[in-house]
DNA sequence: ACGGCCGCAGCAAGCGCTTTCTATGAGGTA
DNA sequence: TACCTCATAGAAAGCGCTTGCTGCGGCCGT
């Protein structure tokens, strides 16, 4: 029925031995055996069986990316240049060094991320990069620490990318953070310099790293205006909650929240939302409303992604370097680039002033 | 070191059959005693190994799915809707009929595609589902018709979404076609009405499926419009060509298109793009140019991508059900849902006429 | 009360490959 | 010529799990 070594070696008329060194290239085989045996192989058609190999050699080259939400390109890009890294190419046997990535999709559910890593685990996965924020659950966090360390252990690299490291694990050949405190600190600084005093805030689910870093760099540059002053005198925490909503990372939500937003408090003059998605909504919610954008409600994203730049407005936001920083975590994961001083890279973010954001209007 | 069965079995004073047994579920085991495998498997923190499993089950509970490019939401949302049938959700041992899908990005590439293939195969994967337009070249298509052929004979489900059905392969399971050339037709036939005689078309690369079949949509509207006369007389097929310009489905190209576009016609009312993300690079394009939409040009795209509705003006396009049809294609692949007759199903594409689209400036 | 069944657990034979160790012959050296 | 060294190829022992078949008590039927 299906084709195995024992065929290709009767074939060839070598030993099973032969054909498997031939394939994995790894041991010298005269030039005119090799020939002799991939000759077989074409013929026959054969294909390596992967659990085999695998179980035998107690190594596979497979290449685990855990993303949050494939459907959204934040994670579908630094997915695609992972996996230009770690490659693809190869024949029936193994090229050399060769790796190959596969997505997986964990919805942001704890429960499927550790399913995954399991499902790597078995698999005795080469390497594994997790990317986006982290749930902020110790419980999990727990989980994952452990599930990481077990994979270590097992010799599977691993990488984070745009994600903060975890506390006291070794287990990580390297971490690339996003500076997203930072970016949401300038981002917010940019709309306080333009003059704007009454901001809202549309942010990503709670328990999200990428959520609390974003917001608190908000708040870091609302704060370091003194407007957390005027916030203390005018009502204390409730005030500065209610000009802040969290929702998921969709369209929807930003479109809801912002009308929220604008209910709380209509002397709102600028939007900033949790990324470029939910801006998106926010900015359907503003014209809604019929307000304009820049000259009545100033909204502003995260991350640029593409379609950004082609809002009209344009969306002012923050670049995050998704393509370079997926490329090198998957260099990383191949153990083709050393790692970072310390294993921890953080990643700057870059404010990108756009149309979408301008002084708010004198009333 | 690791943790095998036999430890598991050891812990439990059971034999390593039975440890198995409990795992997998499908076999008669006294209550207490899975009972204290149950707790042996926990204690010991036991996870299988996957191939040393695949390889004596000749099975394995992987589901590939196959997309051209991972960064664009057009495959992530029919990816992320595949998945979510096909699940994820499991514990230690092999849940009832759970499957856990991994997203495979072919860039577009043939060979790749056929790597990825050749990995599933590897993996003894339960099902393959391939998404997207395919390449129209036949040397590529005999080779993946083989190898779809091979992989179901080795039990593999094969299921396609969003591609037609290779011609004379039973391999498949089934085919979820988009009625790609009906939504061109359609989408140009909404411009013919609306008064537009010259329209420019950014097609996609050549020889993919996808881009053929719209772009004779749009000629079978035009040619019934009776437009191909007018071609003919100013010129012939020529005069039909240099009103379309192909390109890879990218932002960029959409620009650079229609600015080729523009200048070799600069009466040019209309411009239809090959997608969304290519149509958001025609309007930066025809905007650049001075020129409004859709006062002075009307844009279209086609997929209707949730970023679709938020440009500015809201673009006309079509509607693809992408994530009914991953859903579908995902429960098509588990075994879920009966193939539909023929194993050939047609989704049906849905104009959606937003404010992109006017009519043409009467000079 | 005895044979037959049935429910449950164990034995052992692989699944197809990798890899260590051993065998063999050719070529070089003293 | 006898001995040693490489360079290659083969033999065989698993890798960790699944599963057909066997074995063993206890319960039922008559």
């Amino acid at each position: 029925m299906t084709v195995t070594l024992a065929d290709v070696a009767a074939r060839a008329r070598v030993s099973p031995a032969t054909v498997s060194r031939v394939l994995n290239g790894n041991y010298p085989v005269a030039a005119a055996t090799r020939e002799r045996v991939l000759r077989a192989v074409d013929e026959l058609d054969y294909v390596l069986n992967g659990p085999a190999s695998s179980l035998a050699a107690a190594t596979s080259d497979l290449v685990g990316i855990l993303v949050n939400d494939i459907a959204d390109p934040f994670f579908g890009i630094m997915a695609g240049a992972a996996q230009t890294e770690i490659g693809g190419q190869e024949g029936t046997g193994r090229a050399g060094g060769e790796k190959l990535a596969i997505v997986c999709n964990t919805g942001g559910s704890p429960e499927r991320e550790l399913t995954y890593l399991t499902l790597l685990q078995r698999q005795r996965a080469a390497a594994v990069i997790l990317t986006g924020g982290a749930l902020e659950d110790p419980r999990h966090t727990a989980a994952m620490t452990a599930k990481l360390a077990r994979l270590a252990d097992a010799g599977t690299r691993v990488v984070l990318c745009g994600r903060p490291p975890l506390p006291e694990s070794d287990a990580i050949v390297a971490a690339l953070a996003f500076d997203n405190r930072g970016g949401g600190r300038r981002l917010t600084e940019h709309l306080l310099a333009l003059g704007h005093r009454r901001v809202g805030y549309v942010a990503g689910p709670l328990e999200r790293t990428t959520t609390r870093h974003r917001l608190e760099g908000h708040w870091a540059a609302m704060a370091a205006a003194g407007l957390s002053e005027e916030w203390r005198a005018g009502g204390a925490a409730e005030e500065r909650e209610s000009l802040t909503v969290h929702g998921p990372y969709t369209r929807r939500s930003g479109y809801e929240a912002t009308l929220e937003l604008l209910r709380r408090a209509p002397d709102l003059t600028a939007v900033v939302a949790a990324n470029d998605t939910v801006a998106l909504g926010a900015c359907a919610a503003v014209r809604e409303q019929g307000l304009r954008i820049p000259q009545d409600v100033s909204v502003a994203g995260f991350d640029d992604l593409p379609f950004a730049v082609d809002a009209v407005p344009a969306l002012t936001t923050v670049r995050l370097p998704l393509y370079e920083a997926g490329a090198r975590a998957g260099r990383l994961a191949m153990g083709t680039e050393a790692p970072p001083p310390g294993g921890i890279a953080t990643i700057a973010a870059e404010l990108m002033a756009r149309a979408s954001t301008a002084p708010p209007r004198r009333d």
